[in-house]
DNA sequence: CGTAGGCATGGAG
DNA sequence: ACTCCATGCCTAC
């Protein structure tokens, strides 16, 4: 890397500076550059060959005017790998990319590849055309072709004593400037102080020139161009002319509209991505952010603000960016790009304005995150409205030049399809969507983007991928209420189902049999158990298809999507075209919500949708559909045998038993309250017995403890002649053996009982009720306790 | 209780 | 596997 000092004279005096990789335009090899002013030049003060004696300037072999040589400290030639070009003509490119420059010189070579661009370019410095292509009548083929542009006409703008260049004045025109102006210009285009707001953007990593472009009705409109555009591609040899009007750089792959515009003339109004202007890291932007800001409204925005506009990076608000908190979360790569570099997580004020010249002061910091860095601009809200800009609008950073200013402009959302506000927005400012304006939405910056309909595909595809990112999951879930779950976990139990891959294991526990699942459970289909007038039980399911219901015997496990088909008990009706089982009025005391609920998921079902309900989704669906479970339970389950801590509603295992003597189960009975009865009571039952031998382990423990304190105590006894401290070594032994989990011997002894009775005197934690696989990941799940503040988790 | 600040989380690329 | 970043969410006020 070398000396950490940066010896050019832009950067010269300075103690320190940063540098990144490049091409050095001195070498023409990858080297370390100034973040500051782009030399690679650590050691020296100047380029050597910069206005050197010898070279000097040298001349544009298109219009034969003067050109620099291209060195790092030549602003006026864009040179990004290396090219030289006629800051005047803007034929660079033509020289960059086809042929090399004839340039006397005194070390005698015919051809002179500035700036060892045959280094890093050989192929091109061997493309060599012909003098004759260049001739002067060439040139004025070429400078009348190009029309707006006027030619060289900016040629005036040097000065320069080059001998040279006098050889040449006899045919062209030679600029009578000064080295003072040029110096002047120089510094007023590149030299910016490094702290401060305004002037702290210490982006001039590589050399930049201005181009000239000529609108028929305005005076020239200069445009900081991005070093990286045209050098990259391989654009540029399609001829001068193109490239000439091209002050931006291209797109990775140019709509072929352009091209033809600017053929004709006009100037660009495709809103095409550019890659962004210069700064610190800049080529590791993703092109979604990316300045899409048409040529027209570039040229539209340099001439309202009389600046040189350099757009920098553009992002579509998320909805956090455009609420009420005020923070727009910066880009990375985009901050570290063209924001200032902060090294305190607090950040610094910093002064963005709008078009209409008003300044609005946000706070640029950053949060440390994941070891990395996130950027915000905080109190970006009275702005945001100011633009009246929201989620899914673009906003857009520029800069002035000179002087740095930074420029925020927006764009509204072209298809508001998704964001049907910023359509209203965009209607009742008058914006039409697409468009690009900026703060303070002076009208004569809305321009109509005149897409082609390529173009207009390309933006609506672009446009909607970017309403899809603004509008992810939680988006999604959070706008849409309907998605909200609220349910228990005491509901949640109830639609817990042994998993169908599942193979019980059974044990016997105090003669009774107990299924062990190796798997956690699923969730199954949310059925109705309803009680018949003599007491008999059903149960009652609906298809998922036909949304009819039918009547199931009680111990039918049902997947979470279950239709007719699947109805094996009732043959005729395990088809959808079979009547249903049950009429509405039946159905309506079991089920409240019936009929709402029909309606909905029929119109639910109209929607299309990718995947089958199934476990959360069906929780989801049943919260969604306002199937109140409690409410069903308890209608359904008419008088149930509650436990007196139960609420009312409470579907729990407990309360939705029938009432006493009424549909007694078998002990052998295999319907989903038996079976889940016996799961919880197998849960208990290994609680209990884990816990017995922790009690019998600590037990051994504390008594082997207790010895030790006896034996300690006897010795001490003997000595003291006291053996009152026998009595209460005795209690605490006793106290040790006191088991302090009453409720689960409790529970243990009834394994002896009948279910219903089993049932009856279970009063259990919540948690006791879910198996241990469900319990350990119950923070996973979506559900909140109902009793909880609505904060779920934490 | 409401709000803002700050960090954590997890989906997406 | 890793980074980025949209948003969740805890904490302090």
């Amino acid at each position: 890397m070398g000396s950490k000092y940066c010896m050019n004279h832009v950067c010269r005096g300075t103690t320190s500076s940063e540098w990144k990789k490049g091409w050095s335009l001195k070498s023409g090899g990858f080297a370390n550059l100034c973040y500051r002013c782009g030399s690679a030049y650590e050691n020296s003060v100047f380029c050597e060959t910069f206005h050197s004696e010898e070279s000097g300037w040298r001349e544009c072999r298109i219009c034969a005017k003067r050109i620099h040589c291209g060195c790092i400290a030549s602003r006026y030639v864009y040179m990004d790998f290396g090219g030289v070009g006629c800051i005047t003509c803007l034929k660079r490119l033509e020289v960059h990319s086809k042929q090399s420059l004839q340039i006397p010189s005194n070390n005698s070579k015919d051809t002179v590849s500035t700036n060892g661009i045959k280094d890093v370019h050989p192929g091109v410095v061997e493309n060599r055309i012909d003098d004759d292509k260049f001739s002067t009548q060439r040139l004025l083929q070429l400078t009348k072709a190009i029309g707006a542009i006027d030619g060289c006409s900016g040629l005036e703008q040097l000065t320069h004593e080059d001998p040279l260049l006098k050889s040449r004045q006899s045919s062209t025109r030679i600029p009578n400037l000064t080295q003072q102006s040029l110096s002047s210009t120089f510094k007023t285009v590149n030299s910016r102080p490094r702290d401060g707001v305004k002037n702290s953007y210490d982006s001039l990593a590589q050399p930049s020139v201005n181009f000239s472009l000529m609108t028929p009705s305005s005076s020239p409109i200069t445009i900081l161009p991005f070093p990286g555009g045209i050098a990259e591609g391989s654009e540029q040899s399609k001829g001068s002319l193109e490239q000439a009007l091209n002050v931006l750089p291209k797109p990775p792959k140019p709509s072929p509209t352009v091209g033809s515009e600017v053929n004709k003339g006009t100037v660009s109004q495709a809103r095409v991505a550019r890659p962004p202007a210069e700064g610190r890291g800049r080529n590791q932007l993703l092109p979604r952010y990316w300045p899409r800001i048409t040529d027209q409204e570039l040229q539209q925005l340099s001439g309202d603000l009389k600046s040189i506009i350099v757009p920098l990076f553009e992002k579509v608000l998320s909805a956090s960016d455009a609420g009420r908190i005020g923070r727009l979360v910066l880009p990375k790569a985009c901050a570290e790009a063209f924001f200032p570099l902060i090294n305190q997580s607090e950040g610094i004020p910093i002064r963005i304005q709008d078009i209409t010249g008003k300044e609005w002061t946000f706070q640029f910091r950053f949060w440390p995150n994941n070891n990395s860095r996130m950027y915000v601009l905080e109190g970006v809200t009275p702005c945001i409205q100011n633009m009246q800009v929201q989620a899914g609008d673009t906003v857009t950073f520029s800069r002035i030049e000179p002087g740095g200013q930074l420029v925020i402009g927006c764009r509204k959302a072209i298809n508001n399809g998704d964001a049907q506000d910023s359509q209203t927005l965009a209607s009742t400012s008058g914006d039409s969507p697409g468009e690009t304006s900026f703060s303070g939405a002076t009208g004569n910056l809305l321009l109509n983007g005149g897409k082609t309909s390529d173009d207009s595909l390309q933006q609506s595809i672009s446009e909607r991928k970017k309403l899809k990112n603004i509008k992810n999951k939680r988006l999604h879930m959070h706008t849409d209420e309907a998605m909200e779950l609220r349910i228990t976990w005491e509901e949640a139990q109830e639609l817990l189902r042994p998993s169908p891959t599942a193979e019980p294991t059974v044990v016997v526990v105090e003669d009774h049999e107990f299924e062990e699942f190796e798997e956690p459970p699923i969730f199954g289909k949310r059925t109705v158990f309803t009680s018949g007038p003599s007491g008999e039980q059903d149960q009652l399911a609906q298809c998922d298809s036909c949304l009819k219901w039918r009547i199931l015997p009680v111990h039918a496990l049902l997947s979470a999507k279950w239709s007719c088909s699947e109805n094996i008990w009732d043959l005729k009706r395990c088809s959808c075209p079979a009547p249903e089982d049950i009429r509405p009025k039946d159905l309506e005391p079991f089920v409240p919500s019936y009929k709402e609920s029909k309606r909905r998921k029929v119109s639910e079902n109209k929607m299309p949708k990718g995947g089958e309900p199934s476990g959360l989704d069906a929780l989801a669906t049943a919260a969604v559909l306002g199937d109140n479970i409690s409410d069903i339970a308890e209608s359904s389950v008419g008088a149930t045998t509650r436990h007196p801590r139960h609420r009312p509603g409470c579907t729990c295992i407990v309360c939705i038993q029938p009432p006493s003597g009424k549909g007694k189960h078998e002990p052998s009975c295999k319907c989903n309250v038996c079976q889940t009865v016996r799961r919880r009571f197998k849960t208990l039952m290994m609680r209990k017995k884990k816990r017995q031998s922790e009690v019998a382990q600590a037990k051994d423990r504390a008594s082997l403890k207790i010895e030790l304190g006896r034996v300690a105590r006897d010795v001490e006894a003997d000595a003291m002649g006291k053996e009152a401290d026998m009595e209460e070594s005795s209690k605490g032994q006793l106290d040790l053996n006191c088991d302090p989990h009453r409720e689960d011997e409790m529970l243990a002894q009834t394994a002896g009982m009948s279910l219903t009775t089993l049932v009856k005197s279970v009063a259990l934690p919540l948690d006791t009720y879910l198996p241990p696989a469900i319990a350990q990941n119950q923070e996973n799940l979506s559900f909140i306790p109902a009793d909880t503040d609505g904060r779920g988790h934490q």
